[in-house]
DNA sequence: TATTGTTATACTCTATAACTATA
DNA sequence: TATAGTTATAGAGTATAACAATA
Protein backbone atom coordinates (compact mmCIF):
# COMPACT_ATOMS: atom_id res chain seq x y z
CA UNK A 1 0.00 0.00 0.00
CA UNK A 2 1.58 3.32 -1.06
CA UNK A 3 1.94 6.09 1.82
CA UNK A 4 -1.29 8.48 0.51
CA UNK A 5 -3.36 4.85 0.05
CA UNK A 6 -2.33 4.81 3.99
CA UNK A 7 -3.30 8.15 4.89
CA UNK A 8 -6.65 7.62 3.13
CA UNK A 9 -7.52 4.36 4.86
CA UNK A 10 -6.52 5.60 8.34
CA UNK A 11 -8.22 9.06 7.88
CA UNK A 12 -11.62 6.64 6.33
CA UNK A 13 -11.16 4.51 9.62
CA UNK A 14 -11.33 7.48 12.02
CA UNK A 15 -13.74 9.39 10.26
CA UNK A 16 -15.96 6.62 10.51
CA UNK A 17 -16.25 5.77 13.76
CA UNK A 18 -16.34 9.53 14.34
CA UNK A 19 -19.10 10.28 12.26
CA UNK A 20 -21.19 7.16 13.49
CA UNK A 21 -20.98 8.66 17.04
CA UNK A 22 -21.90 11.84 16.66
CA UNK A 23 -24.59 10.64 14.69
CA UNK A 24 -26.49 8.55 16.97
CA UNK A 25 -26.00 10.92 19.76
CA UNK A 26 -28.08 13.28 17.72
CA UNK A 27 -30.81 11.17 16.06
CA UNK A 28 -32.07 10.97 19.21
CA UNK A 29 -33.20 15.09 19.28
CA UNK A 30 -36.40 14.97 17.34
CA UNK A 31 -39.38 17.70 17.38
CA UNK A 32 -41.55 14.27 17.82
CA UNK A 33 -40.31 10.70 19.80
CA UNK A 34 -43.33 9.53 17.61
CA UNK A 35 -41.52 10.32 14.52
CA UNK A 36 -39.41 7.55 12.58
CA UNK A 37 -36.10 8.37 10.79
CA UNK A 38 -38.33 7.77 7.75
CA UNK A 39 -40.95 10.26 7.86
CA UNK A 40 -38.03 12.50 9.23
CA UNK A 41 -36.32 12.49 5.91
CA UNK A 42 -39.28 12.40 3.42
CA UNK A 43 -40.63 15.59 5.55
CA UNK A 44 -37.06 17.22 5.21
CA UNK A 45 -37.01 15.71 1.43
CA UNK A 46 -39.86 17.82 0.42
CA UNK A 47 -39.26 21.11 2.71
CA UNK A 48 -36.28 21.15 0.61
CA UNK A 49 -37.25 20.12 -3.09
CA UNK A 50 -41.17 20.76 -2.90
CA UNK A 51 -43.67 18.12 -3.97
CA UNK A 52 -42.66 14.97 -4.99
CA UNK A 53 -44.42 11.60 -6.45
CA UNK A 54 -44.43 8.30 -4.54
CA UNK A 55 -42.26 6.49 -6.86
CA UNK A 56 -39.76 9.56 -6.35
CA UNK A 57 -39.77 9.41 -2.61
CA UNK A 58 -39.37 5.64 -2.62
CA UNK A 59 -36.07 6.00 -5.13
CA UNK A 60 -34.63 8.77 -2.16
CA UNK A 61 -34.88 7.27 0.23
CA UNK A 62 -33.97 3.66 -0.73
CA UNK A 63 -37.59 2.00 0.19
CA UNK A 64 -40.13 -0.06 -1.73
CA UNK A 65 -43.04 2.09 -3.66
CA UNK A 66 -45.55 0.30 -1.54
CA UNK A 67 -43.29 1.03 1.66
CA UNK A 68 -43.70 4.99 0.81
CA UNK A 69 -47.20 4.77 0.09
CA UNK A 70 -47.94 3.35 4.04
CA UNK A 71 -45.61 6.17 5.17
CA UNK A 72 -47.05 8.72 3.56
CA UNK A 73 -50.48 7.24 4.85
CA UNK A 74 -49.05 7.90 8.40
CA UNK A 75 -48.20 11.19 7.73
CA UNK A 76 -50.91 12.27 6.16
CA UNK A 77 -53.23 10.88 8.95
CA UNK A 78 -51.09 13.53 11.18
CA UNK A 79 -51.89 16.19 8.88
CA UNK A 80 -48.15 16.82 7.70
CA UNK A 81 -48.23 16.13 4.12
CA UNK A 82 -51.54 16.30 1.21
CA UNK A 83 -51.67 14.26 -1.57
CA UNK A 84 -52.26 15.94 -4.51
CA UNK A 85 -53.27 14.30 -7.91
CA UNK A 86 -51.68 14.94 -10.94
CA UNK A 87 -53.45 16.92 -13.70
CA UNK A 88 -51.47 15.53 -16.36
CA UNK A 89 -50.62 12.62 -15.81
CA UNK A 90 -53.45 11.14 -13.58
CA UNK A 91 -51.20 7.84 -12.34
CA UNK A 92 -49.53 10.03 -10.46
CA UNK A 93 -49.68 11.62 -6.79
CA UNK A 94 -47.80 14.47 -5.78
CA UNK A 95 -47.09 14.80 -2.12
CA UNK A 96 -46.78 17.95 -0.74
CA UNK A 97 -45.51 19.01 2.91
CA UNK A 98 -48.23 21.14 4.92
CA UNK A 99 -47.22 24.12 7.60
CA UNK A 100 -46.87 21.56 10.10
CA UNK A 101 -44.87 19.34 8.53
CA UNK A 102 -42.68 22.06 7.58
CA UNK A 103 -42.74 23.31 11.39
CA UNK A 104 -41.85 19.55 12.50
CA UNK A 105 -38.61 19.26 10.67
CA UNK A 106 -37.78 23.11 11.45
CA UNK A 107 -38.25 22.54 15.12
CA UNK A 108 -36.40 19.19 14.80
CA UNK A 109 -33.62 21.18 13.36
CA UNK A 110 -33.51 23.51 15.85
CA UNK A 111 -33.52 20.57 18.68
CA UNK A 112 -30.63 19.16 16.98
CA UNK A 113 -28.74 22.27 16.57
CA UNK A 114 -29.00 23.45 20.22
CA UNK A 115 -28.04 19.68 21.39
CA UNK A 116 -25.48 19.78 19.71
CA UNK A 117 -23.75 23.77 20.19
CA UNK A 118 -24.49 22.59 23.85
CA UNK A 119 -22.33 19.86 23.59
CA UNK A 120 -19.82 21.96 21.76
CA UNK A 121 -19.89 24.32 24.45
CA UNK A 122 -19.08 21.55 27.13
CA UNK A 123 -16.34 20.26 25.44
CA UNK A 124 -14.90 23.92 25.47
CA UNK A 125 -12.96 24.09 22.42
CA UNK A 126 -10.76 26.78 20.89
CA UNK A 127 -11.66 29.35 18.01
CA UNK A 128 -9.35 27.41 15.99
CA UNK A 129 -10.70 24.01 16.97
CA UNK A 130 -14.48 25.34 15.94
CA UNK A 131 -12.46 26.48 12.59
CA UNK A 132 -11.31 22.65 11.88
CA UNK A 133 -15.05 21.40 12.39
CA UNK A 134 -16.35 23.46 10.01
CA UNK A 135 -13.74 23.29 7.40
CA UNK A 136 -14.33 19.57 7.97
CA UNK A 137 -17.77 19.95 7.84
CA UNK A 138 -17.53 21.27 4.31
CA UNK A 139 -15.08 18.17 3.10
CA UNK A 140 -17.08 16.22 4.38
CA UNK A 141 -20.52 17.51 2.52
CA UNK A 142 -18.18 16.92 -0.63
CA UNK A 143 -17.17 13.39 0.30
CA UNK A 144 -21.37 12.60 0.76
CA UNK A 145 -22.13 13.97 -2.37
CA UNK A 146 -20.03 11.38 -4.31
CA UNK B 1 -25.93 36.18 21.04
CA UNK B 2 -22.16 36.41 21.54
CA UNK B 3 -19.69 36.27 19.16
CA UNK B 4 -18.68 33.24 20.53
CA UNK B 5 -22.46 31.69 20.84
CA UNK B 6 -22.43 32.27 17.31
CA UNK B 7 -19.43 30.44 16.28
CA UNK B 8 -20.83 27.32 18.22
CA UNK B 9 -24.34 27.43 16.55
CA UNK B 10 -22.46 27.95 13.04
CA UNK B 11 -20.58 25.42 13.67
CA UNK B 12 -23.77 23.23 15.01
CA UNK B 13 -25.63 23.48 12.23
CA UNK B 14 -22.81 22.75 9.81
CA UNK B 15 -21.49 19.69 11.61
CA UNK B 16 -24.78 18.31 12.10
CA UNK B 17 -25.52 18.15 8.40
CA UNK B 18 -21.94 16.43 7.31
CA UNK B 19 -22.71 14.17 10.01
CA UNK B 20 -25.60 12.72 8.73
CA UNK B 21 -25.25 12.52 5.40
CA UNK B 22 -22.05 11.06 5.53
CA UNK B 23 -23.25 8.77 8.25
CA UNK B 24 -26.54 7.85 5.92
CA UNK B 25 -24.22 7.04 2.92
CA UNK B 26 -21.88 4.77 5.30
CA UNK B 27 -24.68 2.90 6.73
CA UNK B 28 -25.79 1.20 3.62
CA UNK B 29 -22.84 -0.64 3.70
CA UNK B 30 -22.82 -3.81 5.97
CA UNK B 31 -21.70 -7.43 5.97
CA UNK B 32 -24.91 -9.10 5.37
CA UNK B 33 -28.08 -6.67 3.97
CA UNK B 34 -30.21 -9.04 6.42
CA UNK B 35 -28.62 -7.27 9.54
CA UNK B 36 -30.65 -4.67 11.44
CA UNK B 37 -28.40 -1.49 12.64
CA UNK B 38 -29.32 -2.81 16.18
CA UNK B 39 -28.52 -6.11 15.15
CA UNK B 40 -24.78 -4.51 14.38
CA UNK B 41 -24.53 -2.75 17.16
CA UNK B 42 -25.28 -5.51 19.57
CA UNK B 43 -22.51 -7.44 17.78
CA UNK B 44 -20.20 -4.25 17.88
CA UNK B 45 -20.97 -3.44 21.53
CA UNK B 46 -20.35 -7.27 22.43
CA UNK B 47 -17.19 -7.43 20.34
CA UNK B 48 -15.94 -4.19 22.12
CA UNK B 49 -16.65 -4.46 25.79
CA UNK B 50 -17.16 -8.68 26.02
CA UNK B 51 -20.33 -10.55 27.58
CA UNK B 52 -23.34 -8.99 28.68
CA UNK B 53 -26.21 -9.74 30.20
CA UNK B 54 -29.67 -8.81 28.21
CA UNK B 55 -30.50 -6.04 30.90
CA UNK B 56 -27.13 -4.00 30.08
CA UNK B 57 -27.62 -4.71 26.16
CA UNK B 58 -30.89 -2.99 26.19
CA UNK B 59 -29.66 -0.08 28.25
CA UNK B 60 -26.68 0.35 25.60
CA UNK B 61 -28.77 0.72 23.09
CA UNK B 62 -32.19 2.57 24.80
CA UNK B 63 -34.32 -0.42 23.68
CA UNK B 64 -36.65 -2.63 26.42
CA UNK B 65 -35.35 -5.84 28.14
CA UNK B 66 -37.95 -7.82 25.83
CA UNK B 67 -37.14 -6.25 22.99
CA UNK B 68 -33.55 -6.79 23.71
CA UNK B 69 -34.68 -10.44 24.18
CA UNK B 70 -36.24 -10.84 20.81
CA UNK B 71 -33.05 -9.39 19.00
CA UNK B 72 -30.61 -11.50 21.03
CA UNK B 73 -33.03 -14.91 19.37
CA UNK B 74 -32.14 -13.74 16.07
CA UNK B 75 -28.72 -13.32 15.98
CA UNK B 76 -28.96 -16.75 18.85
CA UNK B 77 -30.43 -18.49 15.51
CA UNK B 78 -27.82 -17.39 13.35
CA UNK B 79 -25.06 -18.55 15.59
CA UNK B 80 -23.77 -15.42 16.29
CA UNK B 81 -24.06 -14.80 19.65
CA UNK B 82 -24.56 -17.54 22.47
CA UNK B 83 -26.65 -17.63 25.97
CA UNK B 84 -24.66 -18.62 28.77
CA UNK B 85 -26.49 -18.98 32.11
CA UNK B 86 -24.65 -16.83 34.35
CA UNK B 87 -23.29 -19.13 37.71
CA UNK B 88 -23.71 -16.79 39.99
CA UNK B 89 -26.97 -15.17 39.79
CA UNK B 90 -28.76 -17.69 38.09
CA UNK B 91 -31.59 -15.30 36.87
CA UNK B 92 -28.90 -13.99 34.47
CA UNK B 93 -27.79 -14.66 31.25
CA UNK B 94 -24.34 -13.53 29.90
CA UNK B 95 -24.56 -12.84 26.22
CA UNK B 96 -21.42 -13.78 23.79
CA UNK B 97 -20.27 -13.22 20.06
CA UNK B 98 -19.04 -15.82 18.25
CA UNK B 99 -16.56 -16.21 15.96
CA UNK B 100 -18.93 -15.61 13.39
CA UNK B 101 -20.45 -12.91 14.82
CA UNK B 102 -17.20 -11.24 15.19
CA UNK B 103 -16.36 -11.78 11.47
CA UNK B 104 -19.52 -10.39 10.87
CA UNK B 105 -18.35 -7.27 12.78
CA UNK B 106 -15.15 -6.81 11.10
CA UNK B 107 -16.26 -7.68 7.79
CA UNK B 108 -19.09 -4.73 7.76
CA UNK B 109 -16.29 -2.24 9.28
CA UNK B 110 -13.76 -3.51 6.81
CA UNK B 111 -16.47 -2.62 4.03
CA UNK B 112 -17.59 1.10 5.27
CA UNK B 113 -13.71 1.41 5.44
CA UNK B 114 -13.20 0.60 1.59
CA UNK B 115 -16.45 2.69 1.13
CA UNK B 116 -15.51 5.44 2.76
CA UNK B 117 -11.63 5.38 1.62
CA UNK B 118 -13.01 5.17 -2.19
CA UNK B 119 -15.17 8.35 -1.49
CA UNK B 120 -12.24 9.88 0.30
CA UNK B 121 -10.12 9.26 -3.20
CA UNK B 122 -12.95 10.30 -5.74
CA UNK B 123 -12.67 13.63 -3.98
CA UNK B 124 -8.76 14.18 -4.61
CA UNK B 125 -8.38 15.93 -1.55
CA UNK B 126 -4.55 17.33 -0.70
CA UNK B 127 -2.96 16.07 2.22
CA UNK B 128 -3.87 18.71 4.42
CA UNK B 129 -7.27 18.39 4.12
CA UNK B 130 -6.81 14.58 4.93
CA UNK B 131 -5.26 16.02 7.70
CA UNK B 132 -8.09 18.34 8.53
CA UNK B 133 -10.23 15.56 8.40
CA UNK B 134 -8.45 13.09 10.76
CA UNK B 135 -8.49 16.12 13.13
CA UNK B 136 -11.77 16.92 13.10
CA UNK B 137 -12.45 13.38 13.94
CA UNK B 138 -10.68 13.06 17.03
CA UNK B 139 -12.79 16.64 18.04
CA UNK B 140 -15.72 15.14 17.20
CA UNK B 141 -15.38 11.88 18.88
CA UNK B 142 -14.67 14.33 22.01
CA UNK B 143 -17.96 16.33 21.36
CA UNK B 144 -19.63 13.07 21.33
CA UNK B 145 -18.31 11.27 23.99
CA UNK B 146 -20.16 14.16 26.43
C1' DT C 1 -47.85 -3.21 -22.91
C1' DA C 2 -45.58 -0.36 -19.53
C1' DT C 3 -45.95 2.66 -15.59
C1' DT C 4 -47.84 4.55 -11.13
C1' DG C 5 -49.81 3.63 -7.17
C1' DT C 6 -52.49 0.74 -3.87
C1' DT C 7 -53.93 -3.47 -1.47
C1' DA C 8 -52.89 -8.02 0.58
C1' DT C 9 -49.83 -10.50 3.21
C1' DA C 10 -45.81 -11.58 5.94
C1' DC C 11 -41.60 -10.69 8.69
C1' DT C 12 -38.77 -7.76 11.79
C1' DC C 13 -38.28 -4.35 15.42
C1' DT C 14 -40.31 -2.05 18.79
C1' DA C 15 -43.42 -1.40 22.92
C1' DT C 16 -46.37 -2.68 27.22
C1' DA C 17 -48.39 -6.11 30.16
C1' DA C 18 -48.26 -10.40 32.30
C1' DC C 19 -45.74 -14.31 33.61
C1' DT C 20 -41.70 -17.53 35.54
C1' DA C 21 -37.71 -18.26 38.05
C1' DT C 22 -34.51 -16.65 41.23
C1' DA C 23 -32.69 -13.48 44.81
C1' DT D 1 -40.92 -8.29 47.56
C1' DA D 2 -37.74 -7.11 43.96
C1' DT D 3 -35.11 -8.33 39.88
C1' DA D 4 -33.81 -10.76 35.30
C1' DG D 5 -35.62 -12.62 31.63
C1' DT D 6 -39.32 -14.54 28.60
C1' DT D 7 -43.87 -14.87 26.45
C1' DA D 8 -48.08 -12.73 24.58
C1' DT D 9 -49.85 -9.25 21.94
C1' DA D 10 -50.02 -5.12 19.16
C1' DG D 11 -48.36 -1.32 16.08
C1' DA D 12 -44.99 0.57 12.71
C1' DG D 13 -41.83 -0.12 8.86
C1' DT D 14 -40.20 -2.99 5.57
C1' DA D 15 -40.64 -6.40 1.59
C1' DT D 16 -42.85 -9.10 -2.45
C1' DA D 17 -46.84 -10.31 -5.17
C1' DA D 18 -51.06 -9.15 -7.18
C1' DC D 19 -54.20 -5.72 -8.63
C1' DA D 20 -56.43 -1.18 -10.69
C1' DA D 21 -56.06 2.84 -13.25
C1' DT D 22 -53.83 5.37 -16.68
C1' DA D 23 -50.43 6.23 -20.43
Amino acid sequence: MSESDEALHLTATDLRMATFRLARRLRSARAADSMSDTQLAVLAGLRMHGRRTISALAESEHITAPSMSSIVNGLEEQGLVVRIPDEDDRRRVQVEITAAGTEIVAETIRRRDHLLAAMLDRVDFTAEELATLREASALMRRVAER
